[in-house]
DNA sequence: CATGAATGAGACTTCATTCAT
DNA sequence: CATGAATGAAGTCTCATTCAT
């Protein structure tokens, strides 16, 4: 199901990322990949089917990264290591996380979207079962709803990669996402 | 600074609202609002000076409901006033809500960008200082930073609010807000 | 269901018209009516929704034409006046009649396939009646199946009309045709 | 002028037929073709020169195909003979009649053009000499012009095979060519 | 015999905008 | 206030072909 990229597509699929970290999802197009990379547009198609295939596979990179997590972890742990993971993905490269945290810019492109919304999906999954164990090992409070739980922890994780974005970077995401982490360590601590 | 607007202009408002609601901004077009209101593409022209107008004029419009803020409370009164506020407004105005709350949609439109980068940092603004009321008036815990504790609330906010919309509404938002809000009182709330 | 088409539309249909007579349905693309116009490609689209709608016109025009037909004849009157309608079609815009008369051309546009197909039916049909009259009023043979009846009239005529086509009118096409008449006639009378 | 096609060149054909019999001459293109044969673009100028040489090679088959009668008849039997061969013809290879069938479709290709005016006069010319036989041996009647004559026979074969490549193959060809055979013969018999 | 990579032309279409009326 | 007609730029994509390997 995941191919591997030939070097020239990888090339291809970094511009992209670039062009949509730059100017959102309207910057992406054949003609400035084409441009960026010293090539007729023609070109492209000899590595692509369409521009549909270069957001897939830009879509896929993300979804491989995410998935090299750590799996030997459990429960609140865990949890802190996909806040861990998600951050340091963003600092690794900026330009992937902001596309793919945007779901709102792929609305039109139904295949797009469904593959975002897969994904997280998943990823909220997996979450919810790491909360479940967490809770039931009494390492967080178990008076709160599952999925409040998740928003809880993740929406403010969002926020906090938004921010960092908007301002372009302009803080220490690492340290911030570390207070956050503490903060909630200290809200959902059974007391 | 801030113009009446006519009734054709406001209608025009509207339908940009859908539009982007619809399909993101990448829906936008000048052909397609024309079309819905039986116009010719020229005729929008008589009505404003082009597309970053009508853009510009969306974007007024929700800062002004947001302003109409209930002004009467304090402290973590007001702070659950806010997020009744948004809900409604998101309920009541789902287009307006979902556009505005993709910032990076306008991404490559420095114009509109800082607009909303704007409203959001007035928005931050005004609630960091009922926080700050909130924990000095012995509302919530005072251990937590501020900003950190501005995203532990609007963060969670937003991501159901964001849910809510990717789902198309499959959920009631007030009933989901309400929970946030109960857990969200327990955790804050000194115990 | 029939629209009136504007002049300017009229103008482009004429030239698409021919465009096709001229090197094929290959032949016929936007850039080359514009050109013929002096118009921007884009500027068609003010006239036209695209490629498809002006071929549906072009195709309509014919049809049109087809439906003028005197109605007041029967039986094998009716068909003669309709060999000699189609001869007469085809002298008076070769262009037309040699595009519609040549349905291959149009295979892998479903749409205008079907169009075409309909209108070959309809016409099948309507003969059908005619010929099923002629042999009840005695004026032809009975012996021959309708559907072949079909066939021994219109296939000669088309492969007349397809020779005159392909040789550019080299010949008298109605002499031709009144020559045609004339054998089907001592062929089907009835003896 | 002929040469023997390697089994390759054989292969392109084939496929070239069938894509045009598919859809068209506007659905044979060098990348269709290479991507049913499994093999790159560029591998199929190892065994044509370009594109015009394949349908020159599709046409030379056909006209070989047809080159393959019986001479061994003369007369009205040459002429039945005739038909039975192109309706086997079209059974056996149905891609290839149809292609050939439809002259219209390579309008525009000046060399192929030709190509097919010649093949058909080459056919016309030889049933031509078999109506004469045909007449002078009495076997049929003398009183409709030998051009006529071929029109008369040859007209509603070909709007047969059309019928039945247009409608799919949905009747049974031979026997429908048997009845216009016989239908042929009642009405060009010397009663 | 075949591939991988590229090209230049051209296909259809949409966009924001302008201008005369 | 509105239309009809047009434009120039840009968009995605396909085509036949070439060339080095």
């Amino acid at each position: 199901m995941k191919h591997e990229l030939t070097p020239r597509q990888n090339e291809i699929v970094d511009v992209a990322l670039h062009l949509i970290a730059e100017g959102g999802i309207g910057n992406l197009t054949i003609r400035h990949i084409s441009k960026r990379l010293n090539l007729t547009e023609a070109a492209l198609y000899a590595h692509f089917s369409g521009k549909l295939e270069i957001i897939q596979a830009l879509v896929s990179r993300f979804e491989g990264k995410v998935d090299e997590m750590d799996e030997s972890q459990r429960g609140w742990a865990a949890v802190e290591a996909a806040l861990a993971r998600r951050t340091e993905l963003v600092l690794a490269t900026p330009d992937l996380a902001r596309v793919v945290f945007s779901e709102e810019q792929f609305q039109g492109d139904r295949e797009i979207a469904q593959l975002l919304y897969g994904m997280m999906q998943h990823h909220r999954e997996t979450l919810l079962l790491h909360f479940r164990e967490a809770v039931d090992a009494g390492e967080i409070r178990g008076d709160i709803p599952l999925d409040t739980l998740f928003r809880l922890v993740i929406g403010p994780l969002r926020l906090l990669i938004k921010q960092w974005g908007l301002s372009n970077g302009s803080f220490d995401l690492t340290q911030k996402r570390l207070e956050l982490q503490e903060s909630l360590r200290k809200l959902l601590s059974r007391q």
